[in-house]
DNA sequence: ACGGGTTTGTTGGTATACAAGCAGATGTTG
DNA sequence: CAACATCTGCTTGTATACCAACAAACCCGT
């Protein structure tokens, strides 16, 4: 056994805010995965804003789904690989490149929804309804 | 202006708890690293584990601070180059690494100790103290 | 003692995530 | 209109994060 240290010198890593924040969500990537076959977390966030919004600069996607635009561009062109979005310069302004769903894209994302909801559900399992409704409100008020 | 869809199709990606926790954490790194000058808050994390036990082999290190094998290997790497921690083989069981902390690695952890607790209060500023012990509390149920 | 299962650490591959620096396009202001 | 600032997308480099496959070392039951 390795020896540890007195209650006077330990550090409670576990009950750290920053060390649980990313012990949840990498939690709730691992329960993503199990629920949403074939697309991660970020990519069905990009594929939501794309549904809600017709037709979007990368950039722009980007910020709306918290990515930077190196992170991004990775995102879409791994999208674009599986045939879930198509992206074109747009003829306004040449910076821009538009990125659209493509119907696959749009049916995909129908489905995932759903799937989406599921691993929410189970993310959250540990709650009470009305904790994890407290939770949502609270998790809210922090991003 | 890109055009939006109407409410009924609109998927509320920003009140998702997964989208959430994922922009929870990146703001907290984001704080982290403003307030905790050279270190990343999973480097903090394992130097607070091998603050806590004095000698730890490589994969428990990782248990302890939610890494894999592949993960904690970078990590020890990186903090071995900043001449944070040491690692050697264990001699009684050769499959081992035993990872501690230098001397500098002590005094890192407990400077970056009070910096990490600053970091900790700003991303938790959105929230009053009530607020925030109970978020504390679900967090905890969640992980 | 030995053959099978487990654990540890490593490697390679994929996917975020962000900083910094760049070039081209656009906007703004004198 | 020209100078300057801003914005967009790209690239490089660093740091998680996890999967799958692997070999060496260990453990355990027979």
């Amino acid at each position: 056994m390795a020896k540890e240290r007195t209650d006077a010198q330990r550090y409670q890593l576990s009950q750290q805010v920053g060390f649980n924040l990313r012990r949840a969500n990498q939690r709730h990537v691992a329960i993503f995965a199990k629920h949403v076959e074939g697309l991660t977390p970020t990519q069905f966030a990009a594929l939501a804003r794309l549904y809600e919004f017709e037709s979007l600069s990368q950039n722009k996607l980007g910020r709306l789904t918290a990515m930077d635009s190196a992170t991004i561009k990775g995102v879409v062109e791994r999208l674009r690989a599986k045939g879930l979005v198509s992206s074109r310069p747009d003829l306004n302004d040449q910076r821009l490149r538009l990125v659209e769903l493509t119907e696959a894209g749009a049916a995909t994302f129908e489905r995932a929804e759903a799937q989406a909801q599921m691993a929410r559900a189970e993310t959250m399992e540990g709650l009470s309804a009305e904790e994890a409704r407290l939770f949502e409100v609270l998790l809210g008020k922090l991003v």
